[in-house]
DNA sequence: CGAGAACGGGTAACATAATAACGTCTCCAG
DNA sequence: CTGGAGACGTTATTATGTTACCCGTTCTCG
């Protein structure tokens, strides 16, 4: 029986929003970063819905929102802390950027994402990677880092 | 003992080259494709090494050692009919292409791409592949197509 | 306290990657 | 011989990412 993850279904996602930013103050009062009121905007934002969004996206939405004076810069100095401190994932397919849903310990998932509503499920699932891991051994190569993005469509997009 | 794929130890790279291309001829005589000398000339550039090469770099070259007049949309025309035969493969997280080692089948591989000499080696590990798609149907997802890059080291490499 | 380093962030310009839209030529099937 | 499709040239534009430089605030240490 699959369970269907949560952004595959309907759901009241400003808990998911919530609960991603308040758990990210902890994290960074933990480790002492400085999760300012910048990067925490540009976090709410990628996490505003499950799918990945652009660095230009969010460009846009501050300049025009915010009315602040944004660059591409900005953004992406943004983007690199909350990339480092494993508050978000890049997927590099899409040249875009989504919430991490476990950033409490440091990994790397894998993505599961929709073609139809483009939302991303993470994934971390120690088959894969263990996969990747022994198969690159046997041709002697030593993994530093994963990236798997796969494409399809979710639970909540077959029907249609 | 791992075997050493031979992107990742010296080689007569010529030999590559040959086959390669005379490998598509085949193929696309058999098809009844068009493999015009544009697109063969694309094809041969990027088997030049087993690095992934950019479409600009491509483009560069065709500007400056073929003396023709290239345009982006030329190479990327190319780069897409040789995609679309599966002759190269697009490495998403480098946008940047390489020689399909099989193209005589249909198939996405899995790439290791090495930190220090930047080669990339092609896997077809099924392994890896069913890790994936029994993941995702854990989660209802169905898959349609993978990205498989992983970075680190090759074997030729980790001496140095 | 005060000098200076470290950091966050703004600004401009540039570099790289990809696509859109339109025109011309060639080749071969009818 | 013609007309339509495919290959390719040309121009322009959009999308994405980076570099270099500057300024003000904050943190730190003498």
């Amino acid at each position: 029986m699959p369970i269907t993850p949560i952004a595959s279904r309907p759901h009241d996602h400003s808990h998911c929003v919530h609960s991603a930013l308040s758990e990210a103050d902890t994290l960074c009062a933990q480790k002492g970063l400085r999760l300012t009121a910048l990067r925490r905007r540009v976090l709410e934002l990628v996490w505003q819905s499950h799918k990945p969004l652009g660095a230009y996206d969010i460009l846009a939405v501050l300049s025009e929102q915010d009315g602040r004076r944004a660059a591409p810069p900005t953004v992406y100095r943004a983007l690199d802390f909350l990339l480092e401190n494993g508050l978000v994932h890049r997927i590099s397919s899409l040249n875009a950027f989504v919430g991490c849903v476990h950033p409490e310990h440091a990994h790397q998932g894998q993505f599961l994402i929709c073609r139809e509503c483009h939302a991303a499920i993470e994934l971390e699932q120690k088959v894969i990677s263990d996969a990747i891991i022994s198969s690159a051994k046997e041709v002697g190569f030593i993994v530093e880092a994963q990236t798997v993005e796969v494409v399809g469509l979710c639970a909540g997009c077959q029907g249609a």
